[in-house]
DNA sequence: CTAGGGTTAG
């Protein structure tokens, strides 16, 4: 039985009629980077020529179907407008057609039309193959497998092409036990030495956390190549082994672009941002060209650094080097845009895409959210809405986000059960924290301690201390003793619970308790975070650590800060040492937090930069009350903006006021 | 129909 395409018309709806590029049977004939609609295009000059397509035009055109629609489009109908054309020329029973048709309703998400052409082409292994392979593709992993079931069960035979495939949606999915009955059939059928299915048995052991077996399975291995060795080297930097991962890498033969971006992202997955730009510089060295997959993670550690310069010029290098901006980049660049502190550039970004999907919606809505923009990031939320894009958790951690930097209570809390009753999305414990958030930056303490005893979950410290730097902002004593004792239950060597309790304490004058506290923590050897601070400049990165005097320029550096305090000091300034946690005299506190690290960093900006630039810092911690103050001061006196991203918000500081209104 | 690398929160 022949499948009925679901739409027989429209697959050219659309798709501009090129000239030069559209020349029949040379559909990759163009100089640039394919976009996503020139196989369409060029397959429209064919017709257009008055040429017949045949056996072979399809296979490409799926192809280029199926990945314009990625996983993230399952209902699109592009694969099915193929496929009348397939029909229309009496290709329908064409072994290669059916095969190609079978992998892009597959990866298209379209499970029953793959089964019904995988029948159509009447269940050859190729047909299989295709079967498995495009549900892998379309990250269905489990559909993936029981597809190889489903094959054995028919009594079609497995080729190596099927091992290959279903190895990778076993390692991908993680079954572990698939994988090893797999492996004996793969032993049991003679396939064996080929070094595809050897590499997917190695990808699929070390993806599956096994590396004892995928080390045997590799070195028993009599050809290798630059595939299994990679699998290997990603397969330890999942594993958080990134300094073996790297050893192994360093001994590599050869690498191409895949094994350098293993490694990177390798580094960015460590959170070892900086090694993961030198890895990328020596990539350059080596004269390897990078792809959009390295630059995803490239971007997504200038993200992490807060790097707008190295985070422009890798969009600069991308353009001058020909690689395409797909919507894994672009939501990159979103993000890293945001992360910057520069929404209008992420804006930019965003306005340019040719296609979204929900990690963009998502990137967007939380970098207006987080950058101070709450109404703007709610407004983007709606138009996600109107275009059916299915937000998830993570866009509701952006919305609820948004909602309390707006102070929308209200409407916070209706679109926090809007998840459940509108969306069918459990909040899990971090949508209760921003609800907590929300409560506590109106000052609604009570009813926020109420949320986390009513919510359905066991409270972790991380929400606590939500609740507790609440207290800290209201000066809630009573609340915040309570909520400090129930974090260092849970975790004794809580550091911030103790610093934030004892701002509290200072706030209310309550100088025996800060002591007490000081002794405690003292006793109790915990050790207090190094507050630090990194700062980009001509595309270096500067780090500072409170009092450091490691940086080249140091004594210049705390010389200019002198010359900034006694600036502030005529303006008004007044140091304020209430938030000082060591025990030290007066005029010592002082130096301390003079000291502090983003200080450091400004005053090094002051040195370095160019007038009127805008400084961007980025903090480990939160900040401190009096770095507050004086950063508000700077930047009224020396008229520079100057973005700080906190350990928890961002604060743009213009004209000696703050985006966060004093409440962080 | 074919093995390895990419994006959002905490």
């Amino acid at each position: 039985m022949l499948l009925r395409p679901r739409r027989a018309r429209g697959l050219l709806d659309g798709i501009p009629r090129r000239g030069p590029a559209a020349v029949p049977g040379l559909p990759a004939a163009c100089d640039r980077a394919p976009a996503d609609g020139d196989a369409l295009a060029a397959y429209a000059g064919m017709l257009a020529r008055g040429v017949r397509p045949d056996a072979y035009t399809f296979p490409p055109l799926l192809k280029a179907v199926a990945r314009r629609g990625g996983p993230a489009a399952a209902s699109s109908s592009a694969p099915a407008a193929v496929h009348a054309h397939v029909v229309k020329f009496g290709l329908g029973r064409g072994a290669h057609a059916a095969s190609a048709l079978v992998a892009a309703y597959a990866a298209g998400g379209d499970g029953a039309a793959a089964r019904a052409a995988l029948l159509d082409g009447r269940g050859t292994p190729a047909a299989w193959n295709a079967l498995i392979s495009g549900h892998c593709r379309g990250k269905r992993f489990g559909d993936s497998r029981r597809a190889f079931v489903d094959m054995v069960r028919a009594g079609a035979a497995p080729t190596p092409v099927t091992y290959v495939s279903v190895l990778s949606a076993c390692g991908k999915g993680r079954d572990l036990l698939l994988g090893v009955q797999v492996h004996k059939r793969v032993v049991e059928s003679g396939v064996l030495p080929d070094l595809k299915v050897e590499s997917a048995l190695v990808g699929m052991y070390a993806e599956c956390a096994d590396m004892d077996s995928a080390w045997r399975l590799f070195e028993d291995m009599e050809v290798k190549n630059v595939v299994s060795w990679t699998s290997l080297v990603s397969g330890l930097a999942r594993l958080g082994l990134v300094d073996r991962a790297r050893e192994l890498f360093d001994g590599m033969p050869e690498r191409d672009a895949v094994s350098w971006t293993a490694m990177i992202d390798g580094y960015v997955q460590a959170a070892r941002f900086r090694e993961a730009l030198g890895m990328f510089r020596e990539m350059q060295y080596s004269n390897v060209r990078a792809d959009e997959f390295t630059m995803v993670s490239v971007i997504t550690a200038c993200a992490q650094l807060g790097a707008l310069e190295i985070g422009e010029w890798a969009r600069v290098y991308m353009s001058r080097q020909g690689i395409r901006m797909d919507v894994f980049v672009g939501n990159a660049l979103i993000d890293m845009y945001s992360k910057c502190g520069s929404v209008e550039r992420a804006l930019d970004v965003f306005n340019g895409m040719h296609s979204r999907d929900k990690f963009t919606w998502t990137a967007i809505i939380l970098g207006l959210a987080v950058n101070g923009y709450g109404e703007e990031a709610i407004d983007m939320f709606h138009r996600m809405i109107r275009v059916s894009e299915a937000p998830d958790e993570v866009t509701f951690i952006g919305v609820l986000t948004a909602c309390t930097h707006a102070g929308l209570v209200d409407k916070g809390q209706e679109f926090f059960h809007s998840m459940t009753e509108s969306y069918k999305i459990a909040p899990n414990v971090v949508h209760y924290g921003c609800i907590v958030d929300l409560l506590g930056r109106a000052g609604k303490i009570t009813e926020s301690l109420e949320t986390i005893d009513q919510m359905p979950m066991t409270p972790n410290s991380t929400i606590l201390g939500t609740l507790l730097a609440a207290c800290r902002v209201h000066g809630n004593s009573e609340i915040g003793e309570l909520v400090a004792e129930r974090i260092l239950a849970l975790d004794p060597e809580n550091s911030t619970a103790y610093i934030l309790l004892s701002n509290i304490y200072a706030k209310a004058n309550r100088w025996e308790d800060v002591r007490q506290l000081r002794q405690a923590i003292m006793e109790k050897g915990i050790k207090k975070e190094p507050g630090c601070s990194l700062i980009e400049m001509n595309g270096m990165i500067h780090e500072f650590v409170a009092g450091d005097r490691y940086h080249p320029m140091s004594n210049e550096i705390y010389s200019k800060l002198e010359n900034i305090i006694a600036d502030l000091k005529n303006i008004g300034y007044f140091p304020d040492v209430t938030e000082v946690f060591v025990e030290v005299t007066e005029e010592e506190k002082q130096k301390v937090i003079y000291w502090h690290s983003e200080k450091l960093a400004i005053a090094f900006a002051l040195l370095s930069s160019e007038p009127n630039t805008v400084i961007r810092i980025v903090k480990n911690l939160r900040m401190c009350l009096d770095c507050h103050n004086a950063i508000k001061l700077i930047s009224r006196l020396y008229g520079r903006e100057v973005i700080v991203r906190d350990r928890t918000r961002f604060h743009h500081f213009r004209d000696g006021l703050c985006s966060c209104k004093d409440y962080w």
